[in-house]
Formats: structure tokens, sequence, C-alpha cells
DNA sequence: ACTCCTAGCTAACAGTGATAGCCGATGTCG
DNA sequence: CGACATCGGCTATCACTGTTAGCTAGGAGT
């Protein structure tokens, strides 16, 4: 499926107008680390659009208008294509927590939506130990302050609340609770647990 | 990596001294399912000790002394060993909260220490819908009953229960917790709060 | 004894991530 | 201005994946 894209048949050819500006004043980082930026929007949006096995090297360099080993140029393997994409992520779902209620329900409520809005994103996330020396440090801390806020400072129920959010989602992506299963009165029931157990 | 495993260099030559004892007179369904026990015992075998990316079709092959291709003589496809071995899984799963007393403190130990002692295959069961009709369908009940007691009956406060202990092994196996995390106390930490929501 | 089927085999295919090596264009420097 | 090095594409190729096709040895049944 999906000839060569049309990005040049065969031989390179007429590079130059399909290039957005190489911008060839720019330092060799920023040069270099736009064409990343770039794999890593395609990969995403490849991500969310087809799923995890539709981010193939060479659809991936189709996408930026590239040839598949092409990529190698400028990204040392794919893993960390999937990481930069997985700390965009974790970014994002850092930023949606900040603001709303430090409750379990608010806090729990904007991780569903989210993770709903980009499951496949969110599989993704759970799926490596999220290598913590590429993530800035602050970035987990800023997602989990809410909970220890909510839980009234006690960070293992806040550890737990993270648990549980993160086992709702989970189980919901993929289809493993019951087909009755009222998903809304299960996280009612677990913001139940979480806020008796502050107030104990 | 690998040679072809020794069994039998080139040419089918003598397999009759290898097959365990095919047992000529045995329905043919009976035949071909002992070669799919085994193949299902070798997947599993090959899962928990080298991972997942380790169960590939001419590894199972060799492991059962065969070629790689001639598994589809017994098999549709390599899902269906997946499959076989999640539903193993999960049989073993739901027996080891048989007898434990219907505690979430209880439940979510035993669960956590099967899933400890078998990391690879656990994660397996999270992967996939576990597509119901393959499973016997009493055995989810089976698991979940321990849990809906445990919660006095509330089978929503159950699931959230049942969402929490999956997400504690999650983040435990996929090493999410902060390096500094005591688990043991955030397992109490939700039990805490599961136990006092019964109350309420 | 003849036939048929089971269950193995090899060869091959399409697709994966990744490496090697070629080369045109570009920017730099003598 | 010309030599040259580097950058960023390319093709060919590799080892590996799951899977299919087609061959055939040998046991089972008539």
């Amino acid at each position: 499926m999906t000839p060569p894209s049309e990005a040049t048949p065969a031989g390179r050819a007429d590079r130059s107008d399909m290039r957005p500006a190489p911008a060839t004043g720019m330092p060799v980082v920023e040069r270099s680390s736009a064409r990343k930026a770039q794999l890593v929007a395609a990969a995403r949006h490849l991500l969310e659009t087809e799923g995890v096995e539709a981010v193939t090297i060479r659809r991936l360099g189709a996408a930026v208008g590239m040839r598949g080993p092409s990529l190698y140029k400028h990204v040392p393997d794919k893993s960390a294509i999937e990481a930069a994409v997985a700390i965009e992520g974790l970014t994002e779902l850092s930023e949606v927590v900040r603001g709303v209620p430090a409750t379990f329900t608010d806090v729990s409520h904007a991780y569903r939506t989210w993770a709903l809005a980009h499951p496949h994103l969110y599989r993704l996330l759970n799926k490596h130990p999220v290598d913590r020396s590429r993530v800035p440090p602050e970035l987990e801390d800023r997602a989990a302050d809410p909970l220890i806020v909510a839980t009234g400072g006690d960070r293992d129920l806040a550890r737990a609340a993270w648990a549980t959010i993160n086992g709702l989602i989970e189980l919901e992506l993929a289809r493993r609770f019951p087909p009755d299963t009222d998903v809304d009165a299960v996280y009612s029931a677990a913001a139940r647990a979480f806020d008796t157990a502050r107030a104990d």
C-alpha cells in the first residue's frame, strides 16, 4: 500500500522547492532539530489517527517527504521518536490538570477526558518506563501535585489515586470492563473511596 | 542468533523417535490439540523467561521441535497462541484469589504476588480486550467476586478496586513509580481508601 | 496394495527496523 | 574563484518478523 508518496518519484531531483525553507543560516542543531520536530509531529499524527503499528520508519519518512532510511540522518533510532512523542504527551497531560480543582473527581475527569481524546498516545505513555533522564523532572511532579493536594498531602494515598486513575483509563481503553459497566459510576465510586479516605 | 536449534539439521529424517508418542489411535482433534497444548506451554515458557519479543513463530517451532511454518498446521495464527496463553494466565490469576479473605488488602496482595512472579504474562493479559467469546464466562466473575464481597456488594466500587489493583501492578511492573516510592505503603493507602469507602 | 490425509519440510513474500555506501548541493575557506 | 568537506538525501541490502504455497514421507483406512 501507499506508493512512494509522490514525493519526487525517483532520484532526488528537485528537492529545493519542497524543502520548507531549510533556513540555511540557522545553526546546525537548529536545522536538524527542526526536521526532528517535524518527524515527531508526523509520528504523533500517524499514531493518533491510525494506531501504533502504523507508525513505521518508511511511513514516517513518506509523511515528511523522504525515504525511510534518511530518517536516520536526524534521529538515532525509532525509539527516540517514540520517546519524544511520549514526552510531548506527558507534557500535555500534565498541563491538563493545571487549573482544575484539586479533587479526585476533577483530576480523574481531566485525565480521562484527555485519554479518551488521545487513546493511542495515552497507551504509549504507559508502555515504557518513561526514561527519567529525558523528561524534565518537574513534569511528573507537576502532574502529581493536584493529587497530593486532593489527598491532603498523603503522598502514598496520592500515588494510589494515581494508580487508580491510570487503571480506570487503561481498563476502559482496553475495553476490559464488562459490557454492562457504567464507567461514570465506577469513577464516582473511586472518588467516594478517595474522598472519604482523605477525611480519615 | 540461534542456529536451527539442533532439531534434526535438515530434511525431516528421523521424526519418529522425537515425537512424544503421537498416539496414533487418538481422535484427530485430540492429537492436534496435544500439539497445540505443547505449543502454548512453550510459548508461555518463552514469554516468561525471555519476554514477549522472544516468542516468535520460528523460536516457538524450535522449542517444540519443528520448523516455524509447520506451526500453522496446528494453529490458525500467532494470536491464537497468545490468546491461549492469556486465558491460561487469567485462569491462574482467578484461582489465586480463591480462598483468600475477601479484603482489599488480601486480594490485592494475592494479585500483586502473582503478577510479580509472572510479570510478562501479567502484562500480556492487559494488552488485549480478552475476547470474551474464548474465555469461560465464569472466569472473570470468579475473579471479581472477592472484590464485590470486599466492597460490600457495591459492584461499581468493586470495579474501581479492580482498576486500582490493576493500576498499581501495572505501574510497578512498568517501573513508573518514582524511585523513592514505598510500594507497600501505597497498597496500604489504597486499602484504607477502599475499606473506609465500604463502611460509608 | 492402493489411496488419502496428516504433519512435517523448504522457498518465498511482504513488511519491519536498521546499516552501508553513493552522490548532489551547499557553504566554507585558501 | 576553485578545492573541499559536510549535510542530507538516495538506493541496495541485511536480518528478522508473520504468513502462504507447494512438496512429500509415511501412517491409516479401505
